[in-house]
DNA sequence: ATGCGGAAAGAAAGCGCTTGCTGTACGCCT
DNA sequence: AGGCGTACAGCAAGCGCTTTCTTTCCGCAT
């Protein structure tokens, strides 16, 4: 059916094993057989099986990236760059196809998708999205990793904690966000602009991310004397909501806030999503943003900035990311010492966040 | 290295063929020799090389499919869907891997990413966003599709105009969405709301979507007697400014227009993501929405609701053509009758477009 | 008893490629 | 002129599966 290497060493009147090295071009050809087979290539039109080759040689021409969600641009954004890196550039040797699985965050499904790279023989695989914090599920990934390492398979970890596979060499390479600093420093602009009640709504509480997140505010209202331990922090708890990194979490745990009637000035989100629901729901209410309540969220998605009023966030260099995970998981660039690279987040303040109202009376 | 057939077959006492026949359940083998089999699998945690298998079987776990950036939410809501659908559920048979192939409108990397897909032998390939126009690449890749068809992947059209190949059984599969219709509904709309002066923002020009898109918009002039022959319409070209599918390209066409000074009284976008960025510029330029200009994107991307003012736009139900792409390319339902089904797009009248001032005054 | 059909398992031939090893022919040295 | 090194090219053995064809073995009817 297909034109196969058999059909063009036929026809350029060599054998197929030169017709392979001419392709390969990791052998010396005479360059008139050379020319003869490229020639007898073009004229059949012929396609390498790519199957076959991997069969042989032992290769793949796959990568995999494991995201929640594409359709969420946070992790749109990470794959698109990742593809763009690891893609191929006019056939050049060495461009992997980038084979996309959603996971929806669920463990089960992770572990599907690792078994199905696995079976192909993946050459990289990249995970993205904080780890699910569930220790059974998390074995299970761990040994699936190990195996995939010890077959060869380049593992790198995007936005996700550090992890050592038992009885290998050192930790796998992973690009760690700096949730924690972030959303610390998030915090610390509000604190500044003088507001006291912040309402937090935060993500899955699966997520590690999560707890980062809330870690990192919690840091800073402690370094203001607002602890837990503290009269200030004293009702600390009934200020953070929980939700989900999805804008009806936002929406929905909004109103939970104004429910509770805690007096918040300031709602920070779980993520830049998260903030289009509590958005949403604070204008439902008739409250105006940043008049009434100053609104933040995490991750710089592209809307953000043009939202109105343009929402003050965190910004991670997510294409940045994936580009450099890319990079990583082709083996282009050396894993950083240590195994863990920090991607450093960024205070965007703009026009959803001002001072409280009674600051400003 | 990696444990294959002949270790499972060995462990289990049995030739690899009867491991390879319990595996794929496709011959009758004796309940007792089942179960001895998928220990020996179980215990040595057996994982089929799926190239191997491939090779063998002439079969393949790949489906491509061919976006212009998996970032832009217009394709990752399409990607997504599909990936769902073609994808797996606890490693059932038949499910297939999803490649994501971002060709950022290029015919040339559109072709190089056929190629490759061709040398997976992918089990089929999905390819979405208007065609390029241009008739030297359409039709290398009319003729790469011909021999992809003819080797038995699946093809399918999303959001692209219908394509017959060449000596073939009839049209391609096609998911046609309803620009034309929906430009046309969006622009009565306007002209129902009293507008008259209605700025019009293209997407690229080489792209099919735009024309229609465009078409659409003057369709619904000419109904309302403003066609190019008509005094309402003399200086229509005026209204029209070619620009392309991202946010920046609707901020500086809408600064053109400004320019222009031809008083338009409302502004319709190629899409959503160039809405964002003409509310941006209007903005910036300290008017308002839709106070002293009303705006209407296309699409209804998820942020787009929660615009502030949320958008009008045209609502193309993108998860549910991604998802019946899907199935197409899976075979799993038969294409239509002639090949084309249209998704059908709907009005979706929000906050941004309203009567114009002189209207209201 | 003999023979026959059918169910189950094995043997082996590929699938299309890569690659180590084996030839072969030429040019050069002594 | 003989021998040897080198540069190419071919042979053939896999890579790990699937699948056709055979074989084996049993139970049953004759």
């Amino acid at each position: 059916m297909a034109v196969t290497l058999a059909d063009v060493a036929a026809r350029a009147g060599v054998s197929s094993a030169t017709v392979s090295r001419v392709l390969n071009g990791n052998y010396p050809v005479a360059g008139s057989t050379r020319e003869r087979v490229q020639r007898a290539v073009a004229e059949l039109d012929y396609v390498v099986n790519g199957q076959a080759r991997a069969l042989a040689a032992a290769t793949s021409d796959l990568v995999g990236v494991l995201v929640n969600d594409v359709a969420d641009p946070f992790f749109g954004l990470i794959a698109s760059a990742l593809q763009a890196e690891v893609g191929v550039g006019a056939a050049e040797p060495g461009g992997k196809l980038t084979v996309v699985c959603n996971t929806g965050g669920s463990p089960e499904a992770e572990l599907t998708y690792l078994t199905l790279l696995e079976r192909q023989r993946a050459a990289g695989v990249v995970l993205t999205g904080g780890a699910v914090d569930s220790s059974a599920h998390s074995e299970a990934v761990v040994a699936r990793l190990a195996r995939l390492s010890a077959s060869g398979t380049r593992i790198v970890l995007c936005g996700r904690p550090p992890l050592t596979l038992p009885g290998d060499s050192g930790p796998l390479t992973t690009l760690a966000f700096d949730n924690h600093g972030g959303a610390r420093r998030l915090t610390e602009h509000l604190l500044s602009l003088g507001h006291r009640r912040i309402g937090y709504v935060t993500g899955p509480a699966e997520r590690s991310t999560t707890g980062h997140r809330l870690a990192g505010h919690r840091a800073a209202l402690e370094a203001h004397g607002m602890g837990p331990g503290t009269e200030a922090g004293a009702d600390a708890d009934q200020l953070i909501v929980h939700g989900g990194y999805d804008r009806d979490a936002g929406f929905d745990a909004t109103l939970e806030l104004l429910r509770r009637d805690v007096g918040v000035t300031a709602i920070v989100a779980a993520n830049d999503t998260v903030a289009l629901g509590v958005c949403a729901a604070l204008r439902d209410r008739g409250l105006s943003i940043p008049g009434d309540v100053s609104v933040a969220g995490f991750d710089d998605l592209p809307f953000s900035a043009d939202a109105s009023p343009a929402l003050t966030t965190v910004r991670i260099p997510l294409q940045e990311a994936g580009a450099r995970a890319g990079r990583l998981v082709m083996g282009r660039i050396t894993p950083p010492p240590g195994g863990v690279a920090t991607i450093t987040t960024e205070l965007m303040v703009r026009g959803s966040t001002a001072p409280p109202a009674a600051a400003r009376a």
